[in-house]
DNA sequence: ATGAAAGCGCTAACAG
DNA sequence: CTGTTAGCGCTTTCAT
């Protein structure tokens, strides 16, 4: 114990207490070319006696930090729960370390979140962030690896990881259609998370061109919520009870719809509700929710993959859109 | 543009700029003592122009980060998220940044997670490990400040936040003795999780204290179940399936509750389901479900709060307990 | 195979 | 009020 009190041990505390220098401790440390076994021996046994631990900061400033950042715009959303963990299984193996920004509540745009961790030196980011313009995520991925989850943009910059929106908000509308519903209501969020081809745009757009294309253009009615179930609950009830009257609701994702549902239950109006994404809870025998898949897992493990090319090298963009799965429950029946 | 291409700005060429020293800016981005106004407005100006940001990891290597690193277990249970937001909001208008560092899935122990946080020199760690020992986070303590969510350890060298799980765990069996169950089995985490005066280990304790105090210790049953909805669902089921006959069951906490009410809908039995934390979706008329209400964001906020101060420099422990509250609903009912 | 030394971008004395 | 300077702990040529 030959260091202060105090003080964490130093790759210097270590070089000392093994009789080597801090470039041959800096060597085993990264494994790198041109260590003897017993050199490798002394340094690691003087590592394990001293509780020695890199400092990744002090790292950062030459090397990589072996940190991926990942920024995701709600804690409460469970897809994005599936969607971190196929993430953080995709790099079980690795040396990489998953830190998660969560943009704040107010000023929700993320792009404050992605900017604290690239501060932060990550070697790269994954982020969700509907309503950042694609002009400051070229700014960010000209130093830093990008990849947006969710997006459709088709920016040279950075890498898209999403799901067919269109194909899934068409497999929804068609369900509802061939039940024999007619008016559809679709509860969204507010129109500043429509820009930049994010997901709920395009499912909205789908619901509004399936309407008119099933010649109910008279009977399209968009209800805009605040994030969150309750909100949505809120929402949905307060619609309700102002006059509006749907036999359908098609949700822009599983949070809203279960939302809906309790508003629905509330009514007591036998209304159908259509979710997105298939979150966890949305099998449950006692909501039953009839909602689109998206692989989130798989989609979180590609997004990771992708991420290790950029930080690898590559610079040419790679676009990739997953395919959704329409999942029919119970919350779904034909109009009365 | 004096940037080479492909670099970012750094202090140095802020100063260059702005006509004047590195110190000069390093003060005015701290707003340290000492700058004029119209020197301010200079380098202001140049930082705005380079469109500069302080590399943090350069910073961890004098000073703080304004990093607050949040470790959990499981990024699937809603509680956590209810402490997250506590915390978020606590945080907001100061200029700390919180990252987040889940537990990997396989050695859910959290150690290396907080590790990995430390050792990214966060200014300090909020914890959840059931099962990390008192004297892994002395250590870790010894240098970077620590506050441990959900135990109650005693330690010295760390503070504590958690809610009184005897009293929860009391109401929640007093509530279904007083319905006039009597076959009450008690579904928790596999007992690795109970270690360092855990929540699910005092709430086990609590369960078995109170059957044997109604007298009914011959009727205690514990299932054992992995984390999560689903797991809870298919080991509860399987249970009943060989033969157990509960008229009611008491889970450690929600996301575990679910999963028995869905076991409990498929075997078509009337068991009485109650839960712990109260985690949004409890609420939901479709679950109904009868839980132990934990103040989850007030308790983030309090950690928050005492983590800041040790930051600031508070020595001293503090062991904070919060009072739970029963929410009667639907999934609790006499016994057939 | 090993070590000496330069430097990453910032902060914090300390001088002026 | 402003600038000089010495590090923080690590990686990385470049000698040896």
């Amino acid at each position: 114990m030959a260091l202060a009190p105090g003080r964490n041990a130093t790759i210097e505390d270590v070089a000392l207490a093994a009789g080597v220098s801090r470039a041959a401790v800096s060597k085993v440390l990264r494994d790198a070319y041109g260590v003897s076994d017993s050199m490798r021996e002394r340094v690691t046994a003087a590592m394990t006696e001293l509780n020695y631990r890199p400092r990744i900061a002090a790292r950062a400033m030459r090397g990589r930090t072996f940190t991926i950042g990942i920024e995701i715009p709600v804690l409460g959303n469970q897809f994005f729960t599936r969607m971190l963990s196929g993430a953080m299984h995709a790099l079980a193996d690795t040396r990489y370390q998953v830190v998660i920004a969560p943009a704040e509540e107010k000023s929700r745009q993320g792009l404050r979140a992605i900017e604290a961790l690239v501060d932060r030196q990550v070697d790269g980011v994954i982020a969700v962030s509907p309503r950042v313009t694609p002009e400051a995520l070229e700014r960010i991925a000209a130093h830093t690896p990008v990849v947006m989850f969710g997006r459709h943009d088709n920016s040279e910059a950075y890498d898209t990881v999403a799901g067919d929106d269109v194909v899934g908000a068409k497999a929804a509308m068609a369900h509802l259609l061939e039940l024999g519903h007619t008016k559809i209501a679709h509860l969204t969020l507010p129109e500043s998370d429509e820009e930049h081809e994010s997901p709920h745009g395009l499912r909205l757009q789908t619901y509004v061109g399936e309407m008119e294309r099933a010649g109910l253009a008279g009977e399209i009615l968009v209800i805009r919520t605040d994030e969150g179930q309750d909100a949505a609950y809120r929402t949905l009830r307060d619609a309700l009870r102002e006059g509006a009257e749907p036999t359908a609701v098609f949700a822009a994702h599983d949070e809203l719809a279960i939302g809906a549902l309790h508003a629905v239950a509330e009514a007591d109006r036998p209304i159908s509700v259509v979710g997105y994404d298939d979150v966890p809870i949305a099998s449950h025998p006692a909501l039953g929710l009839t909602t689109v898949d998206q692989p989130g897992d798989e989609m979180g493990a590609r997004a990771i993959q992708l991420l290790l090319e950029r930080v690898g090298g590559r610079t040419d963009a790679v676009h990739e859109v997953f395919e959704p799965q329409l999942r029919v429950r119970t919350s779904t029946t034909p109009p009365a």
